[in-house]
DNA sequence: CGATTGGTTAAGCATTCACTTAAGTAACAC
DNA sequence: GTGTTACTTAAGTGAATGCTTAACCAATCG
């Protein structure tokens, strides 16, 4: 898998990556929530969803705190500015290169004479 | 592991949840490459590159096109475009459910009188 | 033409992943 | 105290994933 230095945002992406676990997120953001709760509405095991919220914390994607007996998660929100971040970055490399692209086709036109007028 | 509808960004997500696609995807991102560029600088067989690179594509993340015998990969646009319209999604329902608290905490001040002035 | 290059397909294999059930533990209810 | 609730841990299982090697095919080169 060519595990190398498991960036923080790749854990997220991860996270997101499956069903379960981006319905709990989605169902997260609407506003926090105790493990049975989440748990509730989904066609499988409380062990299973617990599984998943782990996944979800250890991602930096949400954040859960024990009161009592029962604990609450929410919605980390720096989670996804770093995720915004990382998107961001992509699109401006890939804007600059497409500015390049312009640039060398502007420099191919300078140094050929155009044939239209020549 | 609860296979309701794969929407899009999940493939997307998914597709960035693995280091060699990441790396791929910032390649990319960086200008245009053929297959065999792309797999020369990492540590394993062509082959494993090319179906990272199928799901890369399958995923809307990349598009590719084959000329002669070289096919040439370039990210696509649209795929940066429906993750960030996912995350902003995410965000607005979570800040809305931040409102929701406000203004409920602001009610219950309403309700009782202040403990200070009164 | 035959050889090489660039990609593609197929089959197999080890690991990881998403579950499961069973068995804790700790907080609260009676 | 006993019982119930709410989570937690552990162990196991089948399926999906990330590779591999060994062909295979079409485009280009000599």
């Amino acid at each position: 898998m060519l595990n190398q230095s498991q960036a923080p945002v790749e854990r997220m992406f991860q996270a997101l990556g499956d069903p379960t676990r981006r319905a709990l997120y989605e169902r997260l953001s609407r506003g926090p929530a105790s493990v049975s709760e989440l748990a509730d509405p989904l066609p499988m095991s409380l062990p299973a969803v617990f599984q998943h919220l782990q996944i979800l914390e250890a991602s930096g994607l949400i954040r859960s705190e024990k009161r009592g007996r029962v604990r609450t998660c929410r919605v980390e929100a720096g989670g996804l500015r770093e995720m915004e971040k990382w998107i961001a970055g992509r699109r401006a490399m890939w804007e600059r290169a497409l500015d390049r692209l312009g640039e060398y086709l502007a420099a191919q036109d300078d140094a050929q004479p155009p044939r239209r007028r020549g």
